[in-house]
DNA sequence: AAGTCCAACAACCGCGACGCT
DNA sequence: TAGCGTCGCGGTTGTTGGACT
């Protein structure tokens, strides 16, 4: 038996969205939600596909959705999480606020892909290409890519995790309201945007206001309330407390206390400013500042090794491992501050605007 | 001015995952 | 448990507009 066709296709309109197509179906999910997308089209007077109407919504006509050119410190991000995820578009997504999937994949393929290849490192496994970085490159690519290759297991299993939580929390919460769409904000405020602060939070499972707009998962409470991360700095926080609060954790979910609890201890205070990021990140390096590092001290403050390497569930029992840790810490470190200062020189170099 | 190339981005397509019956 | 429907994701294609010849 063939796959049934997702949609009527006969009479059903294709290509570019017209004005008023677009007024249609902003106005029916504003007014009515989407609930179902198959069943939308018909409700809205749309002669489209189901699929069409959520990804025209998705992608282009939702409220929150951030456009124009992407500043430098969104592209690091992506640039480390592709090498942390891969080509997990809405993975990546959900640490980009107000970001698609569909537009940081285009944004990787047009430019960052590019940009990566030309100076020498490879897009797809993010090694150096070339032997360009003095002495042990080989060496230290292959530690970051153990490395990589470790945490994106820690962030394999998170993911999973939270689209369980994800799915536990569907079953508790309707559909958004027009008003809670609208509770989103259009445009983040610089502090609340700042992006290595995003994905520390994000990393430590309090990003319910980093929520992609295409991203299935739904962040709401998805540290199960285990980690109350009061943020004061935008409009959203009220709504994601708000949102936490609704969450009532599982008991299959409290096995996961531990993990977050040892996220916690690297919950900062309060940022307000770029001088208190770069208190906190302890690093002048433009690039580092943003992100700490995707290797060992991938997104978390890379100076508490210890505490990482709880992080990671690493057993640190003995002090020469410890060193050890340290020092591999530090070349990972070392490394990625390499590959970050390369990019970022191409950029500078080719847009001194941005810097 | 016309043709060509290419970058950027919107949109489509096919597949897999998941929920429901 | 199997079959089916629905949805979301990622890869790919199509369209548009600017730069260049």
């Amino acid at each position: 038996m063939g796959r049934s066709p997702c949609c009527e296709k006969i009479g059903l309109k294709k290509g570019p969205w017209t004005p008023e197509e677009d007024e249609k179906l902003l106005a029916f999910v504003e007014e009515h939600g989407h609930g179902s997308w198959r069943a939308l089209p018909a409700k809205a007077g749309l002669q489209r596909c189901g699929k069409s109407c959520r990804l025209r919504w998705t992608n282009y006509l939702r409220p929150d959705i951030k456009r124009g050119k992407f500043s430098l410190q969104e592209e690091q991000t992506i640039i480390q999480l592709h090498a942390l995820l891969g080509n997990r578009w809405s993975a990546i997504a959900t640490h980009l606020p107000n970001r698609t999937d569909n537009e940081i994949k285009n944004h990787w393929n047009t430019h960052l892909k590019k940009r990566l290849a030309k100076i020498g490192i490879d897009p797809v496994t993010h090694k150096s290409t070339c032997g360009t970085l003095t002495g042990t490159t080989n060496d230290r690519s292959a530690k970051a890519a153990a490395s990589l290759s470790h945490m994106a297991q820690w962030e394999n299993a998170r993911l999973e995790a939270e689209a369980r939580l994800a799915r536990e929390s569907k079953t508790r919460t309707a559909t958004p309201t027009p008003s809670a769409l609208h509770a989103q904000p259009m445009d983040l405020p610089a502090s609340a945007a700042s992006p290595w602060l995003d994905v520390l939070h994000a990393w430590q499972g309090a990003k319910i206001d980093l929520e992609s707009p295409t991203s299935t998962l739904t962040f709401t409470g998805s540290n199960g309330g285990m980690l109350p991360t009061p943020r004061t700095n935008g409009p959203e926080v009220s709504e994601s407390n708000s949102a936490m609060s609704h969450y009532q954790m599982s008991d299959e979910l409290e096995g996961e206390e531990t993990y977050w609890q040892i996220f916690s201890k690297h919950q900062v205070p309060e940022v307000d400013s770029k001088e208190s990021e770069d208190d906190f990140i302890g690093c002048e390096e433009p690039w580092f500042s943003g992100m700490a590092g995707v290797g060992a001290g991938m997104l978390l403050d890379v100076s508490n090794e210890h505490e990482l390497s709880e992080c990671w569930g690493e057993s640190s029992s003995g002090q020469t491992v410890e060193h050890s840790k340290q020092a591999s810490d530090k070349e990972d470190k070392d490394y990625w501050n390499w590959v970050l200062d390369r990019v970022n020189s191409e950029l500078t170099a080719q847009s001194p605007s941005l810097v």
